[in-house]
DNA sequence: ATGAAAGCGCTAACAA
DNA sequence: TTGTTAGCGCTTTCAT
């Protein structure tokens, strides 16, 4: 049994194109369509189980109901729940997610987004690692709807859901300080975006602010291409040097971290304290214990949709930046 | 400056949108079209950053270069691991993956699936709740490339890729057996998938094989509406039944209960021990020890990737069944 | 109350 | 070597 489009409907029933369109769009009414012929089509839709082209619509149209949701690694379980959240938010809308990793790449960044436009996704949620790059500057330009999150960057107008990432990376590190951190080394991803240069930053401010003053020798990057092995040997470093506390920028190194730990430095594992941003379940019981700041993912979640829908039902408002206050889980 | 179409191309370059068409599709040549207007044509593409509209070109071509990734819950690291496997893959291949989670729910399955086939995906890759299910039936009935993982039904036939879940699961079983376990429980979502199972099935026969015996009191089920307190529930049943074991189904459970254990029993932490299909980092240093069985995530996105290209470039082959041989992890 | 026809942007058979 | 044209499946204006 082969599809039916809508031209065989009509054919079927003896009426136009148009009429069948009417019903299947629930304008039968509104148009004028006798409740017979209403009903004669919609039995027989049924009857055939009409599935519409949506391709065919969206040409027509202009719209896909499909979202680009686009960030480093939908793997990690920062984005992988945010992208769940988002889905099933969306799903309930009529919308898509189409989705894409960039690794942290530039370029990929670049093509992907490329891809999304191309396809007409009717919106973006991108946690993105170029922010200046030629295809989001010209999405911008051209008001597309486009929501970042997670990054930004200050020199750019646009719709941001952010998180408080100085001060927040400062309570935590003071936090720790307080419980008698002595000497915090610090890992970090290469911090070629704005959240990670802040959580640095604060940081730093918390050393000073507590007068231990930071010693640049003591914060290590680690290349996204070489996270393994990268965070292997930083921490390796810090160990030797002598810290008591270690500070993470985010969840995936710290995560890293906790298993070498394990893994290699079993001996260490109560007399190190980790301080990470981002959360997972498994720093409730891992060691070393660590003092996490928790990104509201629901709020992220939340507030993008809320954004994105706004601009599709063109209240078009204006550009937002939100900043959302994380939880600071302090594990005794 | 408006999104130019091949259309305004051709007029702004006085040719027609055939040989502007051409070019764009590196048939310049194979058309006879002169280089002089192919590089005219190239030129002008990248002066005005021509975008080709995706969608008009799968309406035409009726494919889209689409391949909806439909599981459980994209956010479960297994399914996102595997979802950004695939991506990887279908990227360099031209395709974007099309998400959706089901909660295990049949009727969200059904939905999602008649989405993706509206939108003409080209493929789909499946961990279905429901393989019986109408939409399932027939897109099987018309051929349509079709990937299922993880989950069977002996019953349909069609391309699937698995791993041996009762051998696996009764040997890493057998294992903890071996290791000193006399008094095994079990937690698993409620079972209404073949691997769920056929896991179940290889508990019992290591427990039969090896002379313990089960006992149906000692197999519990958790629903998947209501997996935190469904676990804490099932938990605490089979710590004041006595277990000395527990055997887990999926990682979901496993990491909630391990989570429930370090903060409610913890002194029970090394005085039981887990079983666990799945595998996921933090086995590797958490309490309780966790004999693991781990899935070749790698190998199961890579042959997915591979049968569907197969059917794609038309190779169309018979159904296939593949049986991947999971890794036993055991932790002393 | 219903239908004819144009057109969304693209491809490709066929003409010239 | 390039252009004309039909058509993918749908929506929607304008007729009837």
């Amino acid at each position: 049994m082969k599809k039916k489009s809508i031209k065989d409907i009509a054919q079927d029933l003896g009426l136009s194109k148009t009429t069948v369109s009417f019903v299947l769009n629930n304008k039968g009414d509104e148009k004028n369509i006798s409740s017979k012929t209403q009903k004669r089509v919609l039995d027989y839709i049924r009857e055939v189980n009409y599935q519409p082209n949506q391709i065919a619509k969206s040409l027509k149209k202009g719209n896909t109901n499909t979202i680009g949701y686009l960030v480093p690694d939908i793997s990690n379980p920062f984005f992988a729940k945010i992208g769940r959240l988002l889905e099933d938010h969306f799903w309930e809308k009529g919308y898509h997610l189409l989705i894409g990793s960039t690794d942290e790449n530039k370029d990929k960044e670049e093509q992907v987004l490329n891809m999304f436009v191309n396809r007409q996704v009717d919106a973006l949620i991108v946690a993105s690692c170029f922010i200046q790059g030629d295809s989001i500057k010209s999405l911008l330009a051209a008001n597309f709807p486009l929501v970042f999150f997670d990054r930004e960057d200050p020199d750019v107008e646009a719709n941001y859901i952010l998180v408080e990432n100085k001060i927040s990376m400062k309570n935590a590190v003071e936090k720790s300080i307080q419980n008698g951190a002595r000497k915090l080394g610090l890992i970090s991803l290469t911090p070629d975006v704005y959240s990670l240069k802040n959580r640095i930053e604060g940081y730093k401010m918390a050393l000073i602010n507590k007068d231990i003053g930071f010693d640049q020798d003591l914060i290590r990057i680690v290349d996204n291409n070489d996270l393994k092995q990268g965070t292997e040997r930083e921490l390796r470093k810090l160990i030797e040097l002598g810290v008591d506390t270690i500070v993470f920028t985010n969840n995936q190194i710290a995560v890293i971290a906790i298993w070498l730990m394990n893994t290699f430095y079993k001996d260490k594992v109560n007399s190190i304290k980790f301080v990470s941003f981002d959360n997972v379940d498994q720093f409730d019981y891992s060691l070393p214990k660590v003092i996490s700041v928790a990104q509201p993912i629901d709020k992220i979640a939340k507030y993008s949709t809320e954004i994105i829908e706004d601009i599709l039902n063109s209240k078009k408002s204006e550009n937002k930046r939100i900043e959302l206050t994380p939880k600071l889980i302090e594990r005794k």
